[in-house]
DNA sequence: GATGAATGAGCTTTCATTCAT
DNA sequence: TATGAATGAAAGCTCATTCAT
């Protein structure tokens, strides 16, 4: 999601740019503004965003306050910057599934949605705390939301293309909030307890996708 | 619900214990706790614990910040306050559904505890804001986390009694999971969009019930 | 003291006063006042005139905020009440030992002195505090540490009345202090430690009132 | 005084190390510290330390509030630099003498650690303020206390290496004390009276002096 | 470009004092 | 009279953001 960046100077042609005198700089700055989104995706996760501090997201990435300000104009900007480089990866994935999704079958399909959406949200764990941020949503927010509910859709159609695309489009929203869940239960419970609840949150939701999906 | 004003214990210094506010004795402070109250859960609704400000609390309320400080003593406590209010009624909803869910047909007691969960989440809707917080959940949230799983159980367990406990135990779960998800579907959707997906949601959790309380 | 304390309807005619209607009420209202004192006492002493509130103080004695404002001012006023009764029992003590001093050897004298004026500190600890409280201080705190050295002075004088009245007049804060380094001693040695300078302390005492009463 | 300042530990999560100020990292810094103290010293010795505010610091150093916290997490830290800066001076004048007290004549050593003590305390008016404030005194004060003892003690030990070790120790506490009082007499009184009682300090202080080491 | 320093609005909290019942 | 409630100025402190070297 380079995109996302305000970095100047981002050149359409990568054997022009490596040419430049200025590539070693740029390097180094494209290293910072890797270094500097861990930090802030560690420090996110681990308070929140109100409570993180841009000093402290500084810190945990070994630069100055001031280099995290050459980079980001405000702690908004950072969460963004995240927001957008994770999202990149769960579109990744989740295309990825739409791919794989015609080959399995429908309770097959349960599972593999739910191992999707737990893997991505165990390898971001700042990405929830962010997207559910309270407030008002910004609108890249409010893209990311729908745009999980548009893929999950997708993979439904890839799955079941016989299937009206209305009710894909009533389902996709359950079934994103199923995923949801998942995730959640880990929080809530462990050991024994949370295995038997997710074998019934995998059970209730392959009986619906059956039922819907045929 | 003056069990939820901090009653200091005897602390070992008169003068130190003199800090902690007490529960109002007198009919007008009774008046401005319920008004601080009532303000907070606008506040905390609106913004987020973090971004709400006891300034803010106090201004919504038309008291001063002292009159707030007099009756709480730090904002945590005005959270746990008002979730420990909140959590009463909550209670008081559940345990009135346990008492009718015999009486149901099962996909009806889907929907009960769907209505149960849009309704309360509806009427207190800083409830969530304050459960779902970022940061490690005090020994009162956690509380109300496991309270909820164990009324939805004992519903369960009331409309189903001949079904295996640790059956329930491993759905009660899910059932709050999903009892979540329809309160958050209204924060995505709306209109007829809203309408679809809620009555998916129903019908996905009707079929789980009656697969697995028969 | 009660002439520094606002009590309206003091009576100069015991008599007249316990014949009064109104005698329960103010004899209630003298022992609230002791009780008072006695409690901002306690909490001065424990954190200096600064840390100590009146709301601390009030909860120390079991009444309430309102009653300590009925009877003080300011807190201030509570301050030079206390120190006012304080006061009055230091000047019994060091009257008392003027009569006795003309029977002492000049040694004993030292010892006395110290062993008076250790005494009233271990039974007043709030009185330092007060006294050399930082700041420019008020008349009354003036006024205590001129009647410390005139009584010292009368001390002496009445221990040794051949001695030139302004040779005692320069002794005197000389032998205040050492008196409270007797006091301090105690603050920051103990045990052994505590016993050996405490003799040394005297010895030089008596070494320099020997010297110069002869 | 670079040693004065808090420099945190390796904390577990370097996000919240970032709170910690750090000591002064450009010449700038160093610059604003001193004078940041330089102000605390006139606050501290005006108001004593818990009636002076920070804002009144940072703006009698005509910096900012957020200067002040740049380079100090609290009062208390700021009290704890500024006596250590002290502390550092007094050492090196009470080891001056040290050098020189075996050359003294006994008398002219009691004079010379008055000297010393009076000059050090009007050169840093806020040092007593900070050392004799109520409550438990901290690692540092007490440390300075313990440090003076042990001071005064090397410079009888060095000017009366024959003395008995164990007398000496006991006799530096009192040497101590005699010495506050030096200082305190300026604040009691003033002009011939001021005179004549410091000549009767130093006159006791000189005899005392005299009968112990001879 | 990189970094430490500077800024100040704004936050939570305290407390002496006054009110009202 | 006795007491809890009310008030608000002011304190300590934080932190996003901007500056200057």
């Amino acid at each position: 999601m380079s995109s996302t960046l305000s970095i100047p100077g981002e050149s359409a042609d990568p054997a022009d740019a490596a040419a430049a005198p200025r590539a070693p700089r740029r390097a180094r700055g494209q290293l910072r503004v890797e270094a500097l989104l861990a930090a802030a995706a560690e420090v996110f996760a681990a308070k929140g965003f109100d409570a993180a501090t841009m000093t402290g997201i500084a810190a945990q990435s070994e630069s100055s306050i001031g280099s995290l300000y050459q980079f980001f104009r405000t702690k908004e900007d950072v969460a963004e910057a995240l927001v957008g480089q994770q999202v990149d990866a769960l579109w990744q994935r989740l295309d990825g599934l739409a791919r794989r999704a015609s080959a399995l079958a429908t309770p097959d399909l349960g599972h593999a949605l739910a191992v999707c959406f737990v893997d991505f949200r165990a390898d971001h764990p700042s990405f929830a705390t962010l997207v559910e941020r309270p407030g008002p949503p910004s609108p890249l927010i409010s893209g990311v939301r729908r745009g999980v509910r548009e893929r999950v859709e997708a993979i439904l159609a890839s799955h079941a293309p016989q299937v009206d695309r209305r009710t894909l489009h009533a389902m996709a929203p359950v079934v994103q909030h199923v995923m949801k869940s998942a995730v959640q239960l880990r929080g809530d419970l462990e050991g024994a307890e949370l295995k038997a609840a997710a074998r019934e949150l995998e059970a209730m939701l392959a009986g619906y996708l059956v039922s819907r999906l045929g």
